[in-house]
DNA sequence: GTCAAGTACTTGGCCATACATAGTACGTGA
DNA sequence: TCACGTACTATGTATGGCCAAGTACTTGAC
């Protein structure tokens, strides 16, 4: 029981909300999203990431195409299906209201119970 | 893959933060947690607290004294120990930096990338 | 004295996710 | 033909939350 892995606790269900809002705002493929966690500092590595992409597609909510890429194999682009937009609202609920449950909770210092 | 799953995913780690805090604030007994969790809308079993409770007392962040009652069975009563002050500490900094990152995220609408 | 009910705590098995690691497939350039 | 980089895939491990059943103590009814 270390902070690290408190850490990675933290994160299991959250990444999953943020890659879905990431593939909502357009067409992207995996570095794009690597790219754009990683600036957040959202760190994630491919062997999270791909296996999260195939759930969110056996799921229904996203769906890619391929496209050809210059440099090297082609690509997976990813966009969010209708199912996906409702999925995704029903996540954004649910981490709003375990952050508003958490500041309830965190916000109630020392003071009377 | 729904949301119901997706919630119990969310709140991993995210609990043991919000018992730390409460056991922070004095000393309270498993009852008292569930009860103010509820009243957070943070809805707890006994099967998920008193394991939590064990490991965070293996962990050496609390420790517990028995306490004789009225009606029932004695109560463990919890209390952080100072191991458990640091780690509260930065559980709130990782907590704070996660909800930061996936705001730079989520904020980001629809908007130029 | 015995049994039922309520409170508090314990335990074992299940499931889903994040991660580390190794492996496959494609295209470019020497 | 081979080495290299990029993109995607597959497998095994660890953790934590949950359900469900079980133990132990006290009180109250008969």
């Amino acid at each position: 029981m270390n902070l690290e892995n408190t850490q990675v606790q933290m994160r299991k269900g959250i990444l999953e909300y943020c890659i879905l809002h990431i593939i909502s705002r357009g067409e992207v493929y995996a570095s794009d999203m690597i790219d754009e966690l990683t600036h957040a500092r959202m760190i994630v590595v491919e062997g999270t990431l791909y296996p999260l992409l195939t759930r969110l597609k056996n799921a229904g909510l996203v769906e890619y195409k391929w496209v050809e890429s210059k440099s090297g194999p082609p690509r997976k682009y990813y966009k969010l299906t209708d199912q996906g937009q409702e999925f995704l609202q029903g996540l954004a609920d649910t981490w709003s209201e375990m952050i508003k449950s958490t500041e309830m909770i965190t916000n109630r210092s020392s003071a009377t119970a």
